[in-house]
DNA sequence: TGAACTTGATAACATATGTTATCGTGCCCT
DNA sequence: AGGGCACGATAACATATGTTATCAAGTTCA
């Protein structure tokens, strides 16, 4: 889905540096689309302020995928790699900088750091990262009530309900926005009582 | 969580061979535990002939995460590469039969391999199936019903329905046995109507 | 063969969750 | 400043789903 090197592998910095002059820095206000479904993606897209979801449409429903912040890269990374139409859109959530790094330097890129050694540790590395988290969030659902989802982001990942509305968290622990908010009224209860 | 070189790329034959005196050849009846949640994983395990499902446990209950079947490898892979407890358990469906090959044989065989050349890209392809897989299950919960994740595995993935027990599946999908029987009751009474 | 177990269907009831509608608040924009 | 909009809470009602219990059929195994 996506990929940042960059503050995750500082030795590989110098290497970014190179293409900083292509990147090209954007700051969009809020609700800004960055892909939109169906377009093929060409951009890879870093946060420098801001923050950024990943969602799809079903049946006019809005259904948020990811969450992204501060510091982390994304693009859509099927359709980048394999040039194929994306199947989600890429939205700001807040007022955000960016910077877009075209397709063909990032290609380019990878092609130099190929030769690096240690790259391709590296790289699994990564992917294993992800899908690690990837697979936790699919056992989630099997193992974890809808109540029992929102503790676990409330308690591993606050930011993310501290700074994004609610409905998009709704939509990606699989609930809706009235569900959600029971949810919440109903621990706010518990924890007044005792 | 697994991965499974041999029958996909067969180019590696060879090197698997030499390897196939180490493998332990089992037979396992119904039900048989091959790996236990807390333990750590000591062997790939290939299955011949058969099935098995990866499950945990939560408060009692017993929750399926994933079945593999003929010609497919596993392990529990972060116990495995990282040596730590398994998450889970990993336990034959059918009478099955099975080859266990040591950690340590494993460990040297992808030693060797990692001098192949296009080695890397193939274990990036591997782990990229495996991300797009596991992010296809968790996104499903996010955008599907039950009964359409159910009506999905129906069409995709027939033979997990006509070979599995029920209540395996329903946890699967992460709904419980009875509601599963409900769903099929309900789509057989609108096939049989139109 | 017969007892125990597994599997699956179903009913009755309880609870969780979705849907629609309404309201209030705060924010953005001109 | 004020209108429109985004956001979140809540109520009322409808539907989906879980829980528990029971039954029937098939399977396993001594």
């Amino acid at each position: 889905m996506f990929f940042h090197f960059r503050n995750r592998f500082p030795q590989l910095n110098t290497y970014w540096d190179k293409y900083l002059p292509y990147q090209k820095r954007l700051e969009a206000p809020a609700r800004t689309v960055l892909l939109e479904e169906g377009k093929k993606s060409q951009h890879y897209i870093f946060i420098e302020k801001g923050c950024v979801r990943a969602y799809f449409d079903k049946d006019g429903e809005d259904k948020t995928m990811q969450f992204f912040f501060e510091n982390e890269g994304l693009s859509s990374f099927d359709s980048f790699v394999n040039n194929v139409p994306s199947p989600i859109t890429i939205e700001t959530i807040e007022p955000s900088v960016l910077y877009l790094l075209p397709k063909r330097y990032v290609m380019q890129l990878l092609n130099e750091l190929s030769t690096e050694p240690g790259f391709a540790q590296m790289v699994l590395q990564m992917t294993a990262q992800r899908q690690v988290h990837y697979i936790s969030e699919f056992v989630s659902f099997i193992r974890d009530t809808p109540e029992e989802r929102y503790q676990r982001l409330l308690k591993e990942r606050p930011h993310i309900i501290q700074r994004v509305p609610q409905h998009f968290i709704a939509s990606y622990l699989g609930i809706s926005k009235v569900h959600l908010s029971r949810i919440k009224s109903k621990l706010a209860k518990n924890k007044t009582r005792f």
